[in-house]
DNA sequence: TGTTGCGTTGACGCCGACGGCAAGGTTTAG
DNA sequence: CTAAACCTTGCCGTCGGCGTCAACGCAACA
């Protein structure tokens, strides 16, 4: 399978593709006349990458998970370096929640606080002698 | 108050003041020899900009309430674009809120099944006949 | 008068995951 | 023979909020 295809089967660019390569993420054997040829086994490391990816992992993060598939495991997810990474990123995950749970608090809280000033600036106005 | 009084007493560089003018979001005075010059109310200003960058807002979101803290409002938050962008943001919060608690429910089972596989394929190696 | 410490503008660097274009080579269909 | 549709490498652009020089001017003090 030639890059285009790959890049069409696994709902990407061919461009993204050769960004994976030069970041060590996927290796193409090449065809004589230069062409990257992919096997079936990558299309499984695309489809992980992408979705590792979809939830918020950076390339680097991936990449134990990228070497776990390639090590001939039926998940990328089993090895000890990916649990590490997944532990780690559960972690941040956690206290990203925190930090954008109190980040709400504070919007919520100012949101209200200038609703009530504008309706009693309102109310005050509308009582106001003209 | 010259650039770099104001940048102490705001607890920031006097680079990130420069970059806040040409954003719009300051208007110095200049002195005979070009200098820029800030009165107090600056000040104000500098630390609204600040307090709004840490809560997660960009610098465009943030213009509508220098302009209320302009305007002579004791808060930046009241006037209606100010309003309007806490409500947007708020939603985006929601929003961001609901997709990262999702994230987070795929990282945890991921994790799960990882670490059940682990100790599953763990067993079976200890049962193996040596 | 020299040095130190302010100030000025302008321009490039950073991070991450690509998009897009240029300028070519290859292959295939008509 | 030619045009279309692939492929190659290489390099610049994107977004945001600055950091970090460079090269210069101005001010104050010993």
């Amino acid at each position: 399978m030639r890059i285009g295809e790959l890049a069409e089967r696994a709902g990407t660019s061919t461009r993204t593709l050769r960004y994976y390569e030069t970041q060590g993420l996927v290796r193409p054997r090449r065809s004589a006349n230069g062409y990257r040829v992919y096997d079936e086994a990558e299309l499984r490391v695309v489809h992980e990458i992408r979705a590792l990816l979809a939830v918020g992992f950076g390339l680097d993060d991936i990449r134990p998970f990228v070497a776990c598939l390639r090590a001939g495991n039926s998940s990328g997810d089993v090895c000890p370096d990916s649990v590490a990474v997944l532990r780690r990123k559960l972690a941040e995950v956690d206290a990203y929640l925190d930090r954008l749970g109190t980040v709400r608090r504070q919007l919520h809280d100012q949101l209200a606080r200038a609703i009530a000033h504008r309706e009693e600036t309102c109310l005050r106005t509308r009582n106001r002698p003209g």
